[in-house]
RNA sequence: CGGGUUGUAGCGCAGUGGUAGCGCGCUUGGUUCGGGACCAAGAUGUCCCCGGUUCAAAUCCGGGCAGCCCGACCA
């Protein structure tokens, strides 16, 4: 045992038999930067870079180092306690899975690229799972016997793998990550509701512990066929979905799922007969506006759309009957390949594509390729319309059918129709809600005006319903001996993406100000210098916050105190006792992150005040949690 | 996958045909020590890769690859 000679006192810390020596700065790994690396462009990306949290290994790929790494297992933490406090109970399944699963649910071709497939020495197929419903579902379907043991929520932390087309924002948007994924089995619908709502609340409660103003917003369900889906984002400029919001109600949907009311007026039929014009060279809607002297809103605009894996059935439909289903595999819905659709606008307005494939079942849809447009409107690009058309079937959006006298393109080289009548002119094979809504159009529940914020999903739950237990076969025994399918739902959280998002909502000039609930550590120790009395009254102060339980770091290196300063606003600790020659013998200087102003405490009070103010702020952290409870009461199960 | 841009030391960058540099960081010694010190001495390079032009290429030409930004796509 070593002795610090004459100061009479012996730390734990400096007997090297014992302890924790992370929470011994000399000892842990910090590399800081000074510079910003030129690729970061976010804040939470530089800062993490910059506070020594993460490297870059590859494009998408980031190690987490020690700093990093401890707040990281705070999110994770928070997570588990939250799901376990709602009856979830968490699973380890393995990252690597048969590709065979896959084929199952009829994912191996609808997932796309984005999947990383592998395959082992004896070819088996590998998938390094990006998500796991396979997985969860196949494990449950084989336990799963009796309605006694539902309702059933499982969950795990696990690694996931996605492929992405372009890695960026550091650990916002990686390749590899770690996700947080549920997924609830049900007898019934309201069984399924109440897990639904249960899991609302503990990401309510969870995003609010890691100190996260979230906005949950309705978002799209897809192809996948759920009757409910929520988001929980986080407003961020570089955010890459577009939420619509009302002014006057509390309406927050995605873009791809929200909806507006009407901006018609209901006028009348014109009472003129459909008629052709020239308009040669005449294509787009700008042009035609200027060449008739009106406004867009009087054109229907016609797109021609290929859309993939179409489930819908289209065995009535116009030009679709060569068409057949087919299925990569006997459990998979079978599906078209490939249809073309004609969809119908109103020309001032836009068609959101994921609508569109939500509309049709479609994995995707994209615009026609010229030719297939010249081929199924028997003209070039710029004259499709509705009337007359019949190798495709249209599909209108409201809008369109609400304009008189409308104009739209006769599938005629520079020729269009004008006194255009749906309904009179044209049927649409389906009449639907395609269009994309934006700031200014009106909230469907209570007319007020939308406005729109950039953001970013850090959470998803949605219900799923039957589309996997049915698609793998998953029954129990009901009360009266009966097979039946359970319904299902999933509740994902990205990780590392509500970690990062803690630093954009918790930063500023000089580094991370960290919520107390995910800081690395809680309090930090920084000696002026190390040695003398100095280091003795920090090396007190640690031992005493250490037996109460606080988490510290004593920044006990040779640094200049400017260096340590800088170093440990970087890295975001919420609270600072410096140790300086100038307040001793009675006083240490207590500072908090978020304040600019340090006070004096005694020496004696130090490690005990500290120990307040953390758990003040988790308590503070909680509060708001217990806030939020009595808004929504959990339901009981 | 389209458009743009960049690849030179750990990080940030300069270097338009002739000895590969600067700042920060790093090592050693000294002086310092309350907000990223100073002095001195050092270490560190496949100048992205391959080919070509040239007496000579980081630099010019051709072809690749990779990063980053915008778009498309996506939790």
């Amino acid at each position: 045992m070593r002795k610090t000679a004459g100061f009479g006192y012996t730390s734990p810390l400096t007997n090297p038999s014992t302890k924790d020596y992370s929470m011994k700065l000399s000892r842990n790994f910090l590399p800081t930067l000074r510079e910003v690396p030129s690729d970061a462009v976010i804040v939470s990306h530089k800062l993490m870079l910059r506070a020594g949290m993460i490297r870059k290994l590859s494009n998408g790929l980031y190690t987490y180092l020690p700093i990093g790494l401890r707040s990281f297992r705070k999110v994770e933490r928070i997570i588990r306690e939250e799901m376990d406090a709602i009856g979830s109970l968490e699973f380890k399944p393995t990252v690597v899975v048969p590709g065979d699963l896959w084929k199952e649910s009829g994912r191996w071709d609808s997932f796309g690229p984005d999947m990383l497939k592998a395959r082992n020495r004896v070819d088996l197929d590998l998938v390094v799972s990006p998500t796991a419903e396979e997985a969860f579902t196949a494990l449950i379907r084989d336990e799963l016997a009796s309605y006694r043991q539902l309702p059933l929520t499982v969950y795990q932390i696990n690694t996931k793998y996605r492929d992405e087309i372009r890695p960026r924002y550091g650990v916002m948007r990686g390749r590899e990550f770690t996700m947080k994924d549920a997924y609830s089995f049900n007898a019934t619908p309201e069984s399924l509701d109440a897990t639904y709502h249960d899991m609302a609340g503990a990401y309510r409660r969870i995003f609010r512990r890691c100190g996260l103003s979230v906005l949950s917003v309705k978002a799209d369900a897809g192809a996948m066929g759920g009757t409910g889906s929520e988001e929980f984002m986080v407003e961020s400029t570089v955010g890459d979905n577009t939420l619509i919001l009302c002014r006057s109600c509390d309406y927050a949907a995605n873009v791809e799922k929200a909806a507006c009311k009407g901006d018609w007026t209901e006028g009348k039929a014109t009472a003129e007969k459909l008629a052709t014009i020239d308009t040669p060279n005449v294509k787009t809607i700008e042009d035609l506006t200027a060449f008739l002297k009106t406004t867009p809103r009087a054109f229907i605009k016609t797109l021609i759309y290929r859309a993939v894996n179409v489930e819908l059935d289209l065995s009535s439909a116009p030009g679709c009957a060569a068409l057949k289903k087919t299925s990569s595999s006997p459990e998979a819905p079978a599906t078209y390949a490939e249809a073309l659709f004609a969809v119908c606008i109103r020309g001032d307005l836009d068609v959101n594509e994921t609508k569109l494939a939500a509309v049709l079942k479609a994995r995707e849809v994209s615009l026609a390729s010229d030719s297939d447009v010249e081929r199924i409107t028997g003209a070039p690009v710029g004259f499709a319309g509705p009337v007359g058309l019949v190798s495709a079937p249209v599909v209108a959006d409201e809008s369109a059918m609400h304009i008189h006298d409308a104009v739209t393109g006769a599938l005629k080289l520079d020729v269009h129709y004008t006194h255009v009548e749906p309904g009179r002119d044209f049927t649409p094979w389906m009449t639907t809600d395609v269009r994309t809504v934006k700031a200014g159009d009106r909230c469907p529940v209570c007319g007020g005006e939308f406005y729109e914020k950039k953001g970013n999903e850090l959470g998803h739950i949605f219900k799923l319903g039957y589309k996997y237990t049915k698609s793998m076969h998953v029954s129990y025994l009901d009360e009266n001996g009966k097979a039946t399918v359970p319904l299902m739902g999933c509740y994902g959280i990205g990780v590392d993406r509500t970690l990062a998002s803690a630093i954009e909502e918790h930063h500023d000039d000089d580094g991370i100000i960290w919520p107390m609930s995910l800081a690395p550590f809680q309090v930090a120790i920084v000696p002026v210098k190390f040695d003398g009395e100095m280091k003795e009254a920090a090396l007190r102060i640690h031992d005493e916050l250490e037996r109460l339980g606080v988490e510290v770091l004593l920044d006990d290196r040779d640094e200049r105190p400017g260096v340590k300063f800088k170093d440990i606003d970087l890295i975001g600790i919420p609270v600072r006792i410096v140790v300086g020659s100038k307040n001793l013998p009675a006083n240490v200087e207590l500072k908090l992150r978020n304040e600019k102003d340090a006070r004096l405490v005694p020496v004696a009070e130090a490690a005990g005040e500290a120990k307040r103010i953390v758990d003040a702020a988790l308590a503070a952290l909680d509060a708001l949690e217990a806030l939020d409870a009595e808004s929504s009461p959990p339901t009981g199960r």
